[in-house]
DNA sequence: CCGATTTGACCCGT
DNA sequence: ACGGGTCAAATCGG
């Protein structure tokens, strides 16, 4: 409810105000501090505190004029587990504490993209399984710079069992690095950059999934991909974070200028490091978070049409 | 040559 | 003992 309120203001203000590149530094400043601030109480309306206390506080600020904003809480888990990388093998324990939350990366058949598609960070394939009572292998993803800048983000991607059409990708810690030059959507010319940066991903896809698909297509496809995100295994089992979601027509103005919220966010750390503490850090499983960000223009791997699709 | 992927072995928690 | 997750040597490919 409280955090709900809290979205649902902050889209409000992003919409309402037109936020644009064009907008003063100020302005998007002092409304993203407004925006906080509302999102701040809420959350201490919901009394996660108690996880929610430890944190630092989450920073918003504004990057550069491409209108992307960088909105990050930083973890002493990043530092503690660093630590024990080195001094040991203790990764098992941490995964325990670690933010966890899973995608549903739906894609649609037939429109010649069969995997996972690219969510803008670059991953380093590290392992593979066969898991038990499952038709597909799970592939093992770690964050490329993991050793460049310590960054201990990783995911797996599973393709469901029901629908091949879906995978259910799995996030494990938020990126640390700057993830700002690799990835296709942030960059000046992102089609450029992405045919040629998701060779890899292709590739992968191929492999892992058997079904090679012309990468060409990709750009294209990746407008009709439905994603759902859910949060796992965070600790609480309170039923305190009613899902919500964001009507789709809601981000589909069609006004590019007008979707900073949208892309910025979700090409920058929405998604990839800033969810698991923005959406939702203390819901059940019952409860996950739902985003639409239909026709995100200029979110080129097209994060869209997220639904509450019921798990 | 360098970085990514593959894949069997290994480790850990249950 | 078993299954999931990670490591690391071998391999691939630009």
């Amino acid at each position: 409810m409280g955090v709900g309120h809290g979205m649902a203001l902050l889209y409000w203000g992003l919409k309402c105000h037109h936020l644009s590149p064009s907008s003063s530094l100020e302005a998007r400043q002092f409304l993203l501090d407004k925006i906080l601030s509302s999102y701040e109480k809420s959350l201490s309306l919901l009394n996660w505190g108690a996880w929610v206390a430890d944190q630092p506080k989450p920073t918003v600020g504004i990057v550069d004029s491409t209108h992307s904003f960088a909105i990050s809480s930083p973890r002493s888990e990043v530092s503690d587990q660093d630590c024990k990388e080195e001094c040991g093998r203790d990764v098992y324990k941490k995964r325990k504490t670690q933010s966890r939350w899973t995608e549903q990366v739906k894609v649609c058949s037939g429109t010649g993209l069969e995997g996972p598609l690219d969510d803008g960070f670059s991953w380093r394939k590290y392992g593979q399984k066969d898991i038990l009572g499952a038709n597909f292998p799970r592939g093992y993803y770690r964050c490329t710079h993991r050793h460049s800048q310590g960054c201990l983000a990783t995911k797996q991607v599973q393709r469901s069992d029901e629908d091949r059409s879906i995978f259910e990708v799995t996030y494990r810690g938020r990126h640390t690095c700057n993830q700002a030059s690799p990835s296709p959507v942030a960059s000046p010319s992102p089609k450029n950059d992405f045919s040629k940066q998701s060779k890899y991903h292709c590739k992968q896809q191929q492999q892992n999934q058997d079904k090679p698909k012309p990468t060409e297509d990709i750009f294209v496809n990746f407008g009709s991909d439905c994603v759902q995100v859910k949060n796992e295994e965070l600790g609480s089992k309170d039923d305190i974070f009613p899902s919500f979601s964001f009507p789709c027509t809601s981000f589909g103005n069609g006004d590019e200028e007008n979707n900073i919220f949208t892309e910025s966010m979700m090409e920058n750390s929405f998604l990839g490091s800033f969810s698991p503490t923005f959406i939702s850090p203390a819901t059940s499983e019952s409860n996950y978070f739902s985003m639409s960000a239909c026709p995100l223009n200029s979110f080129a791997i097209g994060y869209q049409n997220v639904q509450t699709l019921g798990v």
